[in-house]
Formats: C-alpha cells, sequence, structure tokens
DNA sequence: AATGAATGAGGGTTCATTCAT
DNA sequence: GATGAATGAACCCTCATTCAT
C-alpha cells in the first residue's frame, strides 16, 4: 500500500536532484531554488521537504558524482596510471558543472565539507597505486588531491564554453606535469 | 582653483575602492553595493556617480592592483627567476582578494575583460625574460598566464583563512613544479 | 477540489485590482505598486506573482472597466442614443480614473494598446445604430471613438473634484455637440 | 561693472527655459531637472537659484507660450475668425509639448494655475470678437476656452508622433464643430 | 504528504535637493 | 554667484522560506 507512494517520493527526489544538477551546472551554486523545483516539475515544499536547504541539495547532488567517481575509480585501481586517470575525471566533471567547484572551495557553507572528504577519499587509494608504480611524485599528499582538484576546477564559470574547455585542458596538462616524478618523460 | 573640491572627491574616490576591495575580498564579487557605500562612509549615490555598476568598480579596484603588480614587476626583469617572483606576487594577491580570481574568470560580465589582458600583459616580459634564462619551460605561452592565475587562485574563497593560506602555498608549489624545466632541480 | 485555494487566489486578486484602480484613479498610472500592495492587503510579491509588471496591472484594471461598459452598451442596442448614451458613460469612467485617459493616451507603453482596441470595439456597434437612426453624424468613423474619448477624459487629473466633474461635464455637453449631426435641434 | 553679470544671468536663464521647454515637450512635466540643467549647459544650482522649484519653472515655460500666443491674437482681433485661428494655434501648441496640456490639467501642482488664467485672457476678446462676428456660438463663455484647451491637448503623449498629430487635427476638427454656431456650413 | 500562493527582507537604481568649495 | 559632488528617500523587483489548503 505504501509501495507506491514510496517509490513516487524516490522518483521525485531523483528529479529533484537531475534538476538541481542542470541549474547548478549552468548558473553556478546560486541558482535559484524554485526554478530547481519548477524544472522538476514539483512544488516548492517538496523540494524544502527532501532537502533541508541549499547546501543540503548541493550536498546530494555532489556527492552522487563524486560517489559515482570513487567507483569507476576502484573499479581502475589495477591499472599503474589511475591517478592520472581520476585527475582526466575530475577535470571533465569540474568542466561540467560550475557549482562542483564552487562546492570545494566555497566559505560559505562548511555543510559542504563532506564533499571534500568524499573527493578525498574517492582518490587516496588511486594515488597509492599510481605511487607505488613510480607514476606520481611520492611527496604528494592525500591533502593535496583537494589542491589539485580546486586547481583543475578553475576554469568553471568562464565563458564561452569553447574558452572554458580549452582551459581546462591546459589546467589538466600544466597539472599533470606537475604531478608526474622529475625527468619523467611521460 | 578646483583642486580643493577635486581633492573631496578623489578621496571619496579611493575610499570608495578600498571599501570594494575589502568587501570583493571578504564577500567576493557579489557583495552588496550599498554595504560598500556605508563603509566607506558615503552615500550610495556617490559610489554610482563614481562607478556607473558594479563592473566599474570592480573594474577599478582590480585594474589598480594589476597595474601595481605589473610596476612592481617591470622593476624586476633583471632578475632570471623574475617570472616565479610574479607568480608568487600574483598568489598572495588572489590570496588577499576573493573577488580577484572570480574577475578573472568569471562569464558573468564580459567587461571584467581588460583584467585578463591586463593581467597578461603584466606577466608577459617576466615570463620571457625567465625563459630565456632558462628558469621556465619554453613552451609557456603569454595565454598559460591566465590558466596558472585561474589555478593559483583557486584557493579564494576557501575558509578558514589559516587552512586558504595553506592551499594556496600549496598550489604555488606545485604550479613552479609545472613551470619549471623538467630535470630541473629547483 | 482545488476551489478553496484558487478562491482565496482569486479574491487576492480581486482585491489588487480594486486598490489598482482606486489609486490609479487617485494617483495617475505611475502610482507606487507598493502603496497598491498594502492597501489591498497583501505583500507587495503577491502583486507581482498576480501582474508581471505595472502595464499588465493598469491592462487588468482598464479591461475590466471596458469590458463592462461594452456589455452594458450591447443590452442597449435598441437605444437609437445609444452612442450618446455611451460617451455619457465613458465621461463618468473617465471622471472616475485619473489612469484610464492616461492609458488610452500615453506613449510609454505600448502594452496598454489593447485597451484602445477594446475602446474601439465597445462603442463601434453603438456608433452604427445611432448613425443608422440619423442621431449621430454620418461622417463620424469608429478611429474617432478614441480621439472621443481623450476628449471627455482631458479633465481628469484636475482638481478639485467639484471643478473635475464641471468640467467633465462641459466637455461632454461639447462633444454631444460635435457629434449631432448639423441642425439638429438636439 | 554689473551690467554684464546681469547680461550673464539673464542669458542662463533664457537657456534654462529653452532647455525646460524642450525636455517638457520630449518627456512630460516630470523630466528629470538635472537633465535640464545640464542641457542648459548650466549647474543644477543655478536652476534652483532661478526657479525655486519645477513649478516655478514649468510656470515661466509656459506662460512664455501663453503669452506669446496672447500676443499674436491681439494682434488679430481684426479678423472675424478669430478664435478659430486661436483654436488651431493651441492645437499647435498642445501637439508641441507634452508638458503644457499636463500643466493646464495636473491637479498636483496648483501653483501652475496662473497657466490658466493666462489661457484665459489669452482667449477672451477673441471669443468675444468671433461672437460679436456670429461666427461662434453666443453661449460660449470664457470657462470654455480652457475645456477646448484641454480637448484640444488630449491627444499629446500619444505615439508616434505622426498618430499624434493626426488625432490632434481630429479632435481640431470636432472642436471647431461644437464651436461653430448650428446651422452653420463653416 | 504535496502544492504553490503569499510573504518580507534585501539589493539595485534614480532623482530632487542641499552644500562645501 | 556658480558649480557639481554628495545625500537619502523612494521605488522597483527577486528570491528564500513559510503555510493554508
Amino acid at each position: 500500500m505504501t509501495r507506491p507512494l514510496r517509490q513516487d517520493a524516490a522518483e521525485r527526489r531523483e528529479k529533484l536532484l537531475l534538476a538541481a544538477q542542470a541549474a547548478f551546472a549552468r548558473d553556478g551554486l546560486d541558482a535559484p531554488l524554485h526554478l530547481i523545483a519548477e524544472q522538476a516539475g514539483v512544488g516548492r515544499a517538496t523540494l524544502y521537504r527532501n532537502f533541508a536547504d541549499r547546501s543540503e541539495l548541493a550536498l546530494a547532488v555532489f556527492l552522487k558524482q563524486i560517489d559515482d567517481l570513487a567507483g569507476r575509480t576502484r573499479a581502475r585501481l589495477d591499472d599503474p596510471d589511475v591517478f592520472v586517470w581520476f585527475l582526466e575525471q575530475m577535470t571533465r566533471l569540474m568542466l561540467d558543472s560550475a557549482g562542483l567547484s564552487s562546492a570545494i572551495r566555497d566559505l560559505k557553507d562548511e555543510a559542504l565539507a563532506p564533499i571534500r572528504q568524499g573527493l578525498k577519499a574517492a582518490g587516496a587509494e588511486a594515488l597509492a597505486v599510481s605511487q607505488a608504480a613510480g607514476r606520481v611524485r611520492p611527496d604528494l599528499t592525500v591533502e593535496d588531491i583537494r589542491v589539485l582538484a580546486l586547481m583543475l576546477g578553475a576554469p568553471s564559470r568562464t565563458a564561452p564554453a569553447k574558452a572554458r574547455e580549452a582551459l581546462s585542458l591546459r589546467s589538466l596538462a600544466l597539472v599533470l606535469d606537475a604531478v608526474r616524478p622529475r625527468g619523467d618523460a611521460a
């Protein structure tokens, strides 16, 4: 009896997350909430029922993406260059979402801290593997993962899209140079 | 003759620039304008008289800083490591101003483009000098200056201040690694 | 089911229209919107929710009055002097609403054009009837309806109210003289 | 010694009147005062020194035009149709100045009353002459002059200019029909 | 539970008017 | 006197959040 209801609720939540992801990607972390609700096809209060505030919504949106990346990364831990791959994926994520880089950075909302933690966790194993294989500088630490993410996300919210992509790729190239061991040809 | 009047006005304008710089540093590029006016000890309309809109104000605030950096850089062009020094100064600038990195990045306001141009101009000579001296990778281009600035500014708007400083310094270290010629002992 | 909700909203909308009509009548088309909201006993944003901007509000206010007049006019088309009656009613409308004559005239807001159209439609049949009965000059056209409305509305926004009424009545008398066939005793 | 000064002042005042006339004609009675001062090439305070407030300025602007019309009318008092000519001139005045019709009508500013008085005086003799010659209905009174002026000015602030001119001419035609004696072929 | 109407606070902007120079 | 910079009041509008239905 309550099962269909539950399903309905889950679907609504999913639609909200999708709409929010799109809005954050397009307009940044401060996209109007009422537009997100509208574009999800639900009432405003439903959004508030599912997510107490903007932070919680953002958290859910971005953690999903981080978790996804974490999973895909774990599946590649036998590749010695997995950390490079991880950074490439991160770049794409940042390129596709103006909000994510803000979420990793922004001081206004300490509630977003779990995203930083999730990011660190997602990359830690990859970093260890690549360092063990000598493909990444041994002095990098898990703390650096956030720094690298910030650097890769820096070009987001830059217009136009073409330029943004070019800047992102150049950032990635420079970051990879910084990350590879000295003297590595790569 | 009209000097006293002008002086008064100039002082107010200066106070506005200072207040704006502080506000942009603290709250980012979208700090409320009325707070800037208030904190400058001026009426709102005085702000509008001096700067037609937020962009114009931001432009003035940030160009001043960029110009200052450009001047100081030109005075050091005999140092082969001047580009490294330039990046260090840039880091400090970014660390001190949450707004500046937005200004270099933000798509919402194409009026801020001159800042990007000013930045490029400020670093171009330093880059050439350091490249000629073999202290910086020869394949870096003036276009990369913006990318490097974005990367160095990425940690801005990160709290708390202590963490922000640590992140900035780490960014700088990584960027310098990326910028130095391969095989360089640094 | 959703009727109660709708009813509430409809009532508020009605209150807004009433308040707007009063305000436009008293202060002209540029009455402050926040006063209208306040006097309707509603928050400002409610006004904006119901009417996207001042024009839309004015349009609703005045079209309602025009529509009402049109309906009453249609019910009198068997009176050969219906056009005279129409002009009398118009005079009263103008007398009671400083905003309406502006709406029929004002160049600043082309969005108000439908009011002119509605007015023309409202009077066209009455004009035809009265012309057929020989009670109105045969050379008047539907385009003249607007001119006559403007002339009848000219004394609006004249103070004090007593004087305004006298001016309006005199305008009406003169307009009727202009409209009756030559040589008519009237 | 003070003569040149006086002359300067008079010139400034003249420039202000011209600028105000243009601004009132273009934007109506509520044209921004600072634009008038600017366009007159004087400081704002000079405007205030010459005219205590907007009403006084408007009064000066419009009285000048009314006086001019009065003078030209007096010079034509031997023409039995002088009142018709007076109304034609009035039409042109109204057509050329969006502000004048407001000034004759507007309730917000009782200080403009002298304009109404001036208008009445300007037309009184012409009316008497034309009535004596049997060219104008004998029952018109000097009070009607204001009503006629209002009716002729009604189309002002109507856009576009072409339409405004057409409406004005039609108003004039209808007014003349109302003013001529019954049975007159005219 | 879901809805979306209502709210009020907050930010942007303009302009009449004053006042230091 | 003339100037125009400064002021603050007033208005417009948007959005996060609540609440009646």
